[in-house]
DNA sequence: AAATCGTGGGA
DNA sequence: TTCCCAAGATT
């Protein structure tokens, strides 16, 4: 039977008057439980992803699928197109996955260990959930919470080794009650106090109990591994404009962008693949440069006007481009293309 | 189990 | 400018 601890009782104090007040979250102590949809919309979506950009996203998906019921009868399409720029896209396709079976359920589970089995919830989603919206006590470890744990105890392995260590001393710390205002306070603590760099350790209810503060490094830890070089890449978009519309295709469900709508190219390589949809007057009308995670990508594109389509292909009027749901990537490259298509039209 | 998977904001 | 990295999951 695990009591209370000091660190614990420090911080839920703290968060009772320091907590953030987000749009899908219920204040400390409350007593009426957060809808579990909201609290699952919302860690999906935060998910490697900041607060500030998944602002807009969470209300635009709370207003056109209010429950999960609703986002389970979604149109896969349209719900792809409104994920379109939050990235890691797989997630949108694992949310429709996930609403299916929670409506098939009856209801999300209320366990850890049911939420865990459904798609895209992996062991982070599983206890923040279980603890924020079902009150269970789950312990929760995110990457704020890796570094508050990595500081207070002073631990020296690097990560990722340094995991299950973390995971045990974080368990050690997690409170039987207000798990859920535990872990949001964690999370707030590591968000504006004990940030990666620059600690702000004048504010820290924690520091009596810190082991790094009390060395005086605390900027020291986590131990992260050197970071590797980033190759570049090089790939192909193409505008292909007729009748006032362009051509559009899906990208396959597995890899970068997968399920997304996109300009029509080849695999991004070097040298990438070049082969136009069709044979044409093609022009280059300039070049995107984005950065993934693991690489950097140099998107050369070409545009072109042909008088009538070809029949193959998704045609989306140019005017209304915007609501296409391109992922940034080409997103950019489209802006590209229109300009120069409009450019050449005066 | 190391690699893969987006994007935008802050320092 | 460049680098870091944010409420990780999946294979």
């Amino acid at each position: 039977m695990l009591v209370d601890t000091p660190v614990s009782r420090l911080l839920v104090d703290w968060y009772d008057v320091h907590a953030r007040t987000l749009p899908w979250r219920t204040p400390p102590g409350a007593k009426v439980r957060p809808d579990p949809y909201r609290v699952w919309l919302s860690e999906i979506m935060l998910q490697q992803t900041t607060v500030a950009a998944v602002g807009p996203y969470f209300a635009k998906f709370k207003g056109r699928w209010p429950t999960v019921e609703a986002l389970a009868a979604a149109d896969e399409a349209e719900l792809m197109a409104a994920w379109a720029g939050l990235g890691y896209y797989a997630r949108a396709r694992n949310l429709i996955a996930c609403a299916r079976e929670v409506a098939r359920l009856g209801g999300f589970p209320a366990t850890e260990d049911g939420l865990r089995a459904l798609p895209g919830i992996g062991a982070y989603t599983a206890a923040a959930i279980a603890a924020i919206a079902f009150g269970e006590r789950a312990v929760v470890v995110d990457a704020n919470v890796e570094r508050v744990v990595s500081r207070l105890f002073a631990i020296s392995e690097p990560l990722p080794g340094s995991r299950p260590r973390i995971r045990a001393l974080a368990d050690t710390i997690t409170p039987d009650a207000r798990a859920g205002d535990f872990a949001q306070a964690m999370m707030d603590l590591g968000s504006a106090v004990c940030t990666p760099r620059n600690p702000r350790c004048d504010a820290c209810p924690l520091t009596s109990a810190c082991t790094a503060y009390a060395q005086g490094n605390p900027e020291a830890y986590p131990v992260k591994p050197a970071k590797k070089a980033k190759p570049r890449r090089r790939g192909i978009a193409y505008w292909l404009e007729s009748e006032g519309a362009v051509l559009l295709v899906r990208r396959p469900d597995k890899g970068m962008l997968g399920g997304m709508r996109a300009l029509p190219g080849g695999e991004w390589g070097d040298p990438p693949e070049a082969a136009p949809p069709v044979p044409a007057t093609w022009r280059h009308v300039g070049t995107v440069e984005h950065v993934f995670t693991h690489f950097a990508l140099s998107l050369d594109v070409m545009a072109a006007d042909i008088p009538a389509r070809p029949v193959e292909g998704e045609w989306w009027p140019v005017a209304a481009i915007e609501e296409a749901g391109l992922p940034t990537l080409y997103a950019r490259a489209a802006a590209l293309g229109r300009a120069s298509s409009e450019m050449l039209a005066l």
